[in-house]
RNA sequence: GCACCGGUGCCCGAGUGGACCAAGGGAACGGCCUGCAAAGCCGUAAAGCCGCGGGUUCAAAUCCCGCCCGGUGCUCCA
């Protein structure tokens, strides 16, 4: 039995979804006003992990995910740059899905954007007020927390405790009745882009798209809502209101992920040059972070930086080579050991325990190559399928060829080394291990790492 | 300030009442292999007891209280 830790209730339940058999995922996609960053990767990531081990399982899962790209950053990015706030979404969209792609990140069923869903939001907000969950000022609509009692439910908070706090980040808005209540719809200030309404010229409120789009891709009741655990409050408060301010039973179960550290600080632009998810995936492998994501459960804050992705590479290494070995042993066909995918399983089952999964999958390659080399081909077969069978269903390709450092003959410089490489083979073979020396000496200098095996030398870059 | 979540070895991190009390990864050390290395495999040690101080319990890293530190939220940030 599936079990997921929600976020309403703050306890591991079982996981029932809507109809047997099928799921239906709606996770809070970016708001493209700025390059993605390793917040956007980590919680895309387990999400991405979510929706692959539920088909795994067998699961028909109906994923949903939305661009945000109409808000007041993307305004004032676009009047900073002198652009366009179409432009500038567009961009920032655009290199979002890049990053995602080189994360071996499935791509959403759906990737609606709230421009698109302007009409339907309107909808909303019209039921909204038609059912005085809501009113209008000169500024807008605001939805009327008084007028729901289960208001502060997800943050685990009362109105009242909401209320003292109110205000102590930003200006309360004299317009609202109460500091509480929240924008549905804003009208129009001069040079904004807007859209009719019955409430007049005006732009969406608070990430009323994410209702509209989940309610009519997916569903009343759709199964399990995500995002980052910033957004608990107020954004999937507002949400939830939203929703069950019209009455329709919204999210079964809300699952958050947690924050990004980077030296035990919190991340900031200031901090370091890859806090930007291209800066990161240029240098490291854009599967070390996948690793180094999954071996900290997605509820808890983790560490990011150049020691850990360090690590998680010297970890996909071994992978790699793992995979390789098992594949040039030319193994039997053989059934994946059960007992390490039910490990697997049970690890997965709790609440997505991927850091146990992963002791699962390093414990199975250990005794593959265990059995290899006490030619128990058998064994070596079933667990190393089971390992890769494993590893697969976290989204995670190992072998070399999977690297994205590519095949050694993309490399600029590759018919310079292959060259040394073979001077310094010839030399070994003269036994002239004094040059040879030498030269795998001049290539160390320049980063190139020497491995001689039975089949002959490789190199890569360290 | 208020609320919530954390603080586990050299590093990253599982574990959240009980088989001598800490998984897995990285690093370290030793062995095999190698002309020597690298890589790989195998193995070993390493937390004077899991932020600090109290308490509950037959039994706590795991529960309770206080304190210290970090993170997140408190109107648009994954």
């Amino acid at each position: 039995m599936l079990r997921f830790t929600d976020s309403l209730t703050g306890e591991k339940v079982d996981f029932v979804p809507r109809e047997t058999g099928k799921v239906s995922v709606y996770w809070c996609g970016p708001t493209v006003y700025d390059a993605p960053h390793l917040g956007h990767a980590r919680s895309t990531l387990a999400f991405d992990v979510l929706v692959r081990y539920l088909r795994w399982k067998g699961f028909a899962v109906t994923s949903v995910s939305n661009i945000t790209d109409i808000d007041d950053k993307i305004i004032n990015r676009a009047a900073d740059e002198g652009s366009t706030e179409p432009e500038v979404a567009s961009r920032f969209e655009t290199t979002f899905v890049e990053q995602m792609d080189r994360l071996n990140i499935a791509h959403p069923d759906l990737r609606p954007r709230a421009t698109e869903y302007v009409d339907r939001m309107v909808e909303v907000i019209g039921d909204l007020v038609e059912r005085g969950m809501a009113y209008t000022t000169k500024s807008g609509v605001y939805f009327d927390v008084d007028r729901l009692d289960e208001y502060g439910a997800l943050v685990g908070r009362s109105v009242d405790e909401l209320r003292e706090g109110a205000g102590a980040r930003v200006d309360i808005d004299e317009e609202k009745a109460d500091p509480l209540d929240f924008a549905l719809w804003k009208a129009a200030k001069p040079g904004e882009p807007n859209w009719d309404s019955p409430w007049g010229p005006g732009r969406p409120g608070w990430h009323i798209e994410c209702v509209a789009m989940s309610l009519h891709l997916l569903g009343d009741d759709f199964d399990i809502h995500g995002g980052g655990d910033d957004l608990v409050f107020p954004h999937h408060e507002n949400e939830r209101a939203e929703a069950l301010g019209c009455d329709r039973k919204f999210a079964r179960y809300w699952v958050h992920n947690g924050m990004v550290q980077v030296d035990g600080e919190k991340m900031s632009k200031s901090l370091g040059n890859f806090t930007t998810l291209v800066g990161l995936l240029d240098t490291w492998d854009p599967r070390a972070l996948r690793l180094l994501v999954l071996q900290t459960h997605y509820r808890r804050t983790m560490e990011i930086g150049s020691t850990t992705l360090d690590q998680a590479t010297a970890a996909l290494v071994r992978l790699d080579k793992f995979a390789d070995r098992m594949a040039e042993a030319a193994l039997p066909e053989a059934t994946a050991e059960a007992a390490v995918l039910d490990g697997f399983c049970h690890a997965m089952d709790d609440d997505l325990g991927t850091p146990q999964a992963l002791a699962v999958i390093f414990d199975a390659v250990r005794d593959a190559n265990r059995a290899l080399d006490a030619e128990d081909y058998g064994s070596a077969a079933a667990l190393a399928n089971a390992a890769l069978d494993a590893t697969a269903a976290l989204g995670l390709k190992i072998g070399a060829a999977a690297s994205s450092a590519g095949t050694l003959g993309d490399d600029p410089e590759a018919a310079e080394i292959n060259e040394l490489v073979n001077r310094r083979l010839n030399a070994r073979a003269k036994k002239d291990f004094a040059e040879a020396d030498r030269i795998r000496d001049e290539l160390a200098t320049r980063g190139i790492v020497l491995e001689d095996g039975p089949t002959g030398t490789t190199w890569r870059r360290s």
